[in-house]
Parts: structure tokens; C-alpha cells; sequence
DNA sequence: CTCGTAGTTGAACGATCGCTCACAAAATAG
DNA sequence: CTATTTTGTGAGCGATCGTTCAACTACGAG
């Protein structure tokens, strides 16, 4: 019994985690995530309770749909898992289509400002863990392809990874030019020896030397 | 003529540099910002004309001191330039004497916080270059004392530190283990190739397994 | 001692912040 | 229909935001 909700949770929530991801915790007001929603503060504090509980939800939301998709897409689903972690780097800068120069992502963000958002630590933590386990079962199935050295650490590769990816996203929003983001990438493969058995794109021949946008 | 200071721009510029460490540039209020530099609205105003220009000045201010000072000791002054370069990596986490968890990193935080504050990218972007071609000047020291590769590329090697690091101080804000970081650490010498022809310290063996804190 | 100048002080401005709540609207039950 | 329950609506709350400004205080010059 009762009226029935009118709103999509997984829509408002994605409007919500667009904002966040563009603006941080702090930077996006309520009545910016009012506009973005299309909700009314009543029924955004019905719902959510409060603006942490909003951000608690978009980043669990942000966990569940962005960042395990992008694994499962990069690292778990792939054929050559080596391509498919240069693809879960590249896709962090390249491919953003319009005039909006990147969205962010949530858990650098939050684990930056997570001074204001404390309790959104477990939640920074999860999403961390989903990347790095992700690395660790591409770079297990790369390695038994022989596609890297077999006396790769896995366990320290992975962990190399992650903090090169979220460094990464660090410059991305510092306004680091493209081809510097490349290069990076191109190190990280090399990093782990990647190339020495195959090399399934063109080299990696110094993109640097241009050091702007 | 007129009546003279009585406040020291230098440390004024320390206090509010410290607050905007830890909350960011959006945490920190005017108010906050009052009680930490001990000045009042008005002085502060006739200094520096507005937040976002107090904010501009401390960030010059971390970069000539905070961020040329620790490139000048690890990575520029060192006799031993790996050496350096991992006390580089292990002071940002290591040695937080109190209970304070962690200052945070001027550049590393304001990038992210970007939106808010558009006209710090140019600091910003000057500051990972001094950290850039600081680890670039310890390289080229380490390559001609054969610590590491001949082979080494250096500047792409420079970036890479400068991704890592940046990775590193995310997650330090992430609350990642101590064990955890000094893991990134030994891996980020290894990946250049360090403990080829020295080991100055003890073994990177493994210091995983734990994962927190 | 007076005057002009540079610096300090703190009350208070309008705007916006996160949030509440009384009420209206839409659904089901009897 | 009426009664009950759930959700949507939006005016508006107190608090705090960044900022301004008029009064006040210390200095040097004449």
C-alpha cells in the first residue's frame, strides 16, 4: 500500500556519482545533487538519510558498476590479459568523449579527501581491492600464457600496478598531456616485463618529449 | 612610514599550508584558517585578497620549500642516489611522529581537488616537475655509478617514480599498511632495475602478506 | 604635537550550506 | 466512499560560508 516511489535509485545514483566524481564530496552541493537528480530534499533525505548517506551509496554504487565492470571488461574477460591491462590503463584517459575533460574517479578522489568523508574508508578500500585482485588474476593468467617472465611476483606486481594506476589518475587530473599518460603506460608493461615475449600493439618507441597538453 | 607587521609571512604561509594539507582547499574555512594563522579577516584579506589567493601563495610556498627541500636531500644532495630515492618514497609515509595520521601532499591533494581550484594548476604542474627531474637527476647519478642498467631510460624511468609516488600518497590517504607502502617502495627500485649491482639495505624479501594496518 | 599612512581589529553582510517538516498527492484496504 | 499508509513537494530553518568595511592603533615626517 502507499503512493509509489517515482524515481529509479540506480538512475539517481549515477547522477549523484557523476557529480561526486566531478566535484568531490565537498564540492558538490545539495542543491547541485537536487538539480543532478531531479529529486527534492525531502525525498533525497527519505531515501539517503543524509549527504554522507547519498555518498556512502554512490560510492558502493561507483564499486559495484563501474569499477567491477571495468575489471571483469579489462582484466577478468580478456583474451590477451597483457592488452587487456594496457586497455584498463588507456580507457582511465583516453575516450572521453565531449567537452568534459574527465569525470574523476571516486575512490582516488575520496581516499584524497577522505579527511571530510571518514567512513567512506571501508568503501575506498573495497574498490582498491577489487583493482588489485583484478591485476593479480590478469598477471596469474598472463604469466601462465608465458606472456610474462614466469618468475613474476604476481602479489608485488599487482600492488605496483594499482599505485601506478592511481597515481596515474593523479597527473590525468593535474592536466598531464595524453602522450605522457601513454608513455606511462608503456612503462608499466615494461615494468612488469611485458614485450619480452610478444608485443601485441606498436612499440612504445619514446611517445615523450612533448611535455604539455 | 605607517605602522609595521606583526605577523612573519613565513610562518603564517606554514600554518595555513598545513591546515590546507589536511582538509584540502574546500575543509579548510576562513575561520579555520583565522584560529591557524592567528590573523583576522581583514589582515588576511589585505595580504592575500581571497582565499584562492592565500591558497596560491601557500602552495608556492610548499613547493619552494617543502617540495625543493625534500628533492634537494633525497634526491639532488645524496651520496647515494637509490638510497635516495627509497628514503624519497619512505619519508612521505615513515617517521609521522604523532597523533596526527598523515599531512598529506600539497600537489597530490590539490590535483585531485582540481575542479574547486582551477588557477593552482600551474603550481601544481611545477611541482611534480621539480619532483620529476629530481628523480631524473638521481637516475643519471645512480647510471654513472653503475647502481643501475646502462641501459636505463631515464626520463622514462623519471616518470615512472613520479607516477608511483603520486600512487603511493593515495594510498597512504587510503590508510594502507606501513608494511604495505615499503612493499611499493622495494618494488619501485626493483622496476629500475636497483639490486643489480648493490643492496644497501635489507633485503626487500618480502614484506607483504599483512595487508592492514 | 599634528598629520598622513600603513596595518589591525572584529562586527556584520548577503549568500549559501545541510537539513527539517508540515502538507499535498497517490496508492491500497475495508 | 473513508481510512491508512507511503511518497513527493518546497518553503524555510539555523549555521556557516567567503568577504567587506568603518573604526582603531601604531609608526615616520614635518
Amino acid at each position: 500500500m502507499g503512493r509509489q516511489q517515482v524515481w529509479d535509485r540506480g538512475e539517481v545514483l549515477a547522477s549523484a556519482m557523476g557529480l561526486f566524481r566531478r566535484r568531490g564530496y565537498l564540492g558538490a552541493s545539495l542543491r547541485d545533487l537536487e538539480e543532478a537528480t531531479g529529486m527534492h530534499p525531502g525525498s533525497l533525505y527519505r531515501a539517503f538519510q543524509s549527504k554522507e548517506g547519498l555518498f556512502s551509496a554512490a560510492l558502493d554504487a561507483y564499486n559495484d558498476q563501474v569499477v567491477e565492470g571495468r575489471v571483469r571488461v579489462h582484466l577478468l574477460d580478456t583474451q590477451d590479459p597483457v592488452a587487456g591491462i594496457r586497455s584498463f590503463f588507456t580507457s582511465a584517459f583516453d575516450a572521453n568523449p565531449g567537452p568534459e575533460p574527465d569525470p574523476g574517479c571516486l575512490l582516488t578522489n575520496t581516499a584524497v579527501e577522505s579527511y571530510t568523508v571518514p567512513q567512506a574508508s571501508e568503501g575506498v578500500r573495497r574498490g582498491l581491492e577489487t583493482i588489485e585482485s583484478g591485476f593479480a588474476d590478469a598477471l596469474t593468467r598472463a604469466r601462465a600464457q608465458q606472456l610474462l617472465p614466469a618468475e613474476l611476483d604476481v602479489e608485488v606486481s599487482a600492488v605496483q600496478l594499482l599505485t601506478l594506476y592511481q597515481g596515474l589518475l593523479v597527473l590525468v587530473r593535474s592536466g598531464t598531456a595524453a602522450a605522457k599518460l601513454h608513455a606511462i603506460t608503456d612503462g608499466a608493461l615494461a615494468s612488469i616485463g611485458a614485450g619480452q615475449a610478444k608485443a601485441p600493439q606498436q612499440a612504445s618507441a619514446s611517445r615523450m618529449r612533448n611535455n604539455d597538453e
